[in-house]
DNA sequence: GTGAATAGCT
């Protein structure tokens, strides 16, 4: 939004229609609006009564409200030259003009008019609207300082400053104004907004007990009744300290609850990776939920589980929902739409979502640039990112992340580094551990070891585990035992209880053959008492999920989807798959077991779903670990035989395997 | 002065 000058006013261009530039280039949501405007401008003609002081505050307080923060300075600059009286109304809605147009320099102009009227810091409203327009222009200071100028704040005030206070993330002051609050011992000063600042700020720190305090604080002045101030508590217990989502879902239970408490408790599920309790109190939601009907925020949230669980099926259903309440243009919904189908391995569908939300802010593009880069569709990527670029969007920080990621998954070296030169060059944002970590990968998997091992030593940030752990797993691609031995013992400083690094390394020796070193490497798992998570495929079967382990014996059907890969495998074996041993050490602590057990979890979940699922349709696979060398193989010699399409998600992007290829071409 | 939602490296 452009800063706007309110002083002195324009005489010739004092209404909303005519503020603007005329030669700046109109946004959409610009156009938008001044389509509305003819209509905007005669409705303000006939509002406002010149006369009235107060007409003229109402008429820029509307045109705040309506979003059109430029128009209601313009306005608020009429006010004054018309009628003088008008300031004092006026200029509370004016500063929030300012803040809504995160307008510094009007707010400035607006402070220094009411320093000279004397407004501030007599008038409360005017002083509260001022701190309210610091802090949304990102001042947090100048609030400070103006706060401190008030001789005595009244409790509205005082909530002010420490809801600007949580917006500029000074979380603990603002805890601290609570606790001066809590102190002071006025009567009724703690009321629902003060209790509500109190509970998003103890939402942002990681000390225990804090949430607890203010509940019992809550209860004793009556207020644990309010639904606003339980359904904050619901984030508070579960997003700060001791992140206790069991407190936030003992309270759910126990409070009254309209739709925000059910979307709080359905996302803080999602965003905790448990889609299954987010699916599960979503149908609560539907079916027991008194009445409650869900809303864009609940859609967007249940997308995210989907998302997360690769619930495909159940992640269609409510996009069908999306679509029956005219959602699919909402940014945040569609976003979320846009991350679900990406995430479930139909990026064409994500690409379609795309297309329909209406103004597409950055992370509706971040997500579809990473949704084209985890399927592996790095020149797709590329050019949403370059249409991002032209549509007039900045890229950040993230956006550069999945950009380099795109390249990594590609392949797509010199892109690659020309975007990493490029985001400090061209952008200014220096290259973060994560863009590093993408960096690394793209050089040691494209074989410049050398060069990797270079950018993590001379690098500004710290090198973190992911990163070494793509220098190892490069090193076992090109075969560098001494290489990997360095990036193995830092991995080891980081994170000595990750199995990964040790079976990984283990791998390396016995491909090189070195079968000391092996031995060494299994004794040092058994002495450091490693424990290997279980490998596990899932595949969803008519919205139901199943899941294999390893050697898994659970599933009702495990003796036919045992009999049925038992032939599976013959007939793989006579179109000429041979087993790959040098996968098998990433079983090493399951050796004494019969060979059968060793079978990995996805070829029990793919016997399982060409057993169990429609002829002809594609078989999505989802699994915890990285795909292994002989699985791959294995993958596209079955879509050979049977014709059918499988696509895997692994732990870090998609496999589509079609007619006897893979969609990353064998780079991963 | 006040509550819920969307993007990222191994």
């Amino acid at each position: 939004m452009a800063a706007a000058s309110i002083m002195p006013p324009n005489a010739r261009q004092p209404l909303p229609a005519t503020a603007r530039n005329p030669n700046a280039p109109a946004s959409d949501s610009q156009r938008q609006r001044d389509a509305t405007l003819p209509s905007l401008h005669s409705l303000f003609l006939r509002a406002v009564n010149p006369s009235r002081p107060s007409s003229w505050s109402a008429a820029v307080a509307d045109l705040v409200s309506s979003g059109d923060p430029v128009a209601a300075l313009a306005a608020f600059a009429a006010a004054l030259r018309v009628n003088p009286a008008a300031l004092r109304p006026a200029l509370p809605p004016a500063l929030r003009a300012a803040a809504a147009a995160a307008s510094l320099a009007a707010g400035r102009q607006l402070h220094l008019l009411a320093l000279r009227s004397g407004l501030f810091p007599s008038d409360a409203y005017s002083a509260s609207a001022l701190l309210h327009m610091y802090h949304h222009c990102s001042r947090p200071l100048d609030a400070r300082r103006a706060f401190d100028e008030i001789p005595a704040p009244n409790p509205v005030i005082v909530t002010a400053m420490a809801s600007g206070c949580v917006r500029n993330n000074f979380v603990y002051p603002a805890l601290a104004i609570f606790r001066s609050m809590v102190a002071s011992d006025c009567a009724g000063a703690v009321d629902e907004a003060a209790a509500l600042v109190a509970l998003s700020a103890s939402a942002r720190v990681p000390d225990r007990g804090i949430t607890g305090g203010i509940h019992a604080l809550v209860t004793k002045i009556g207020l644990d009744g309010n639904v606003g101030v339980a359904n904050t508590m619901l984030d508070a217990y579960a997003k700060g300290g001791g992140s206790d989502l069991g407190a936030a879902r003992k309270l759910f239970d126990m409070m009254e609850r309209n739709v925000v408490s059910w979307n709080t408790m359905i996302a803080l599920y999602a965003q905790n990776g448990l889609s299954a309790e987010a699916l599960g109190l979503y149908s609560e939601m539907l079916n027991v939920g008194g009445g409650v009907r869900c809303n864009a925020v609940t859609l967007s949230a249940v997308l995210l589980a989907c998302a997360h669980g690769g619930k495909i099926q159940t992640g269609k259903r409510i996009h069908n929902q999306v679509v029956r309440m005219g959602l699919e243009d909402n940014v945040y919904v569609g976003t979320a739409v846009v991350d679900m189908y990406s995430k479930c391995g139909k990026v064409e569908m994500a690409w379609k979502a795309f297309q329909k939300i209406k103004e597409k802010n950055i992370l509706s593009w971040t997500a579809m640039i990473a949704g084209y880069g985890m399927h592996g569709y790095g020149q797709e990527a590329l050019e949403v990112f370059s249409e991002m670029r032209m549509s007039g969007l900045k890229p950040n920080y993230i956006t550069f992340i999945s950009v380099l990621a795109a390249c990594s998954h590609a392949g797509l070296l010199n892109e690659g580094r020309y975007w990493y030169d490029s985001m400090k060059n061209e952008f200014g944002i220096e290259p973060g551990v994560e863009h590093n970590g993408c960096m690394v990968d793209l050089l040691g998997r494209a074989g410049c070891l050398d060069e990797a091992y270079g950018l993590i030593k001379e690098m500004k940030v710290k090198p973190d585990a992911a990163m070494w752990g793509a220098l190892l797993s490069a090193c076992r691609i090109h075969k560098n035992v001494e290489l990997a031995e360095i990036s193995a013992k830092r991995l080891f400083e980081l994170d000595a209880t990750n199995s990964g690094y040790y079976v990984l390394l283990s791998n390396i020796y016995a491909e090189a053959g070195m079968w000391k070193d092996v031995e060494r490497m299994r004794v040092l798992i058994k002495t450091r008492g490693i424990e290997k998570p279980p490998g596990y495929s899932s595949v969803e079967l008519k919205g139901q999920t199943h899941l294999f382990y390893v050697g898994d014996k659970s599933h009702p059907q495990h003796k036919e989807i045992y009999a049925y890969l038992e032939k599976l495998l013959d007939r793989m074996r006579e179109a000429g798959y041979v087993p790959n041993t040098s996968s098998v050490l990433h079983d090493l602590d399951e050796e004494e077991k019969e060979s059968i057990l060793r079978i990995h979890s996805e070829k029990f979940a793919i016997a399982f779903a060409l057993m169990n699922s429609v002829e002809g349709s594609v078989i999505h696979i989802i699994k915890n670990l990285r795909i292994c060398t002989d699985c791959h193989r294995a993958m596209k010699i079955i879509t050979t035989l049977t014709g059918r399409e499988i696509i895997v998600r692994d732990m870090q992007r998609f496999h589509h395997f079609k007619a006897g290829l893979c969609s990353c071409r064998d780079y991963w």
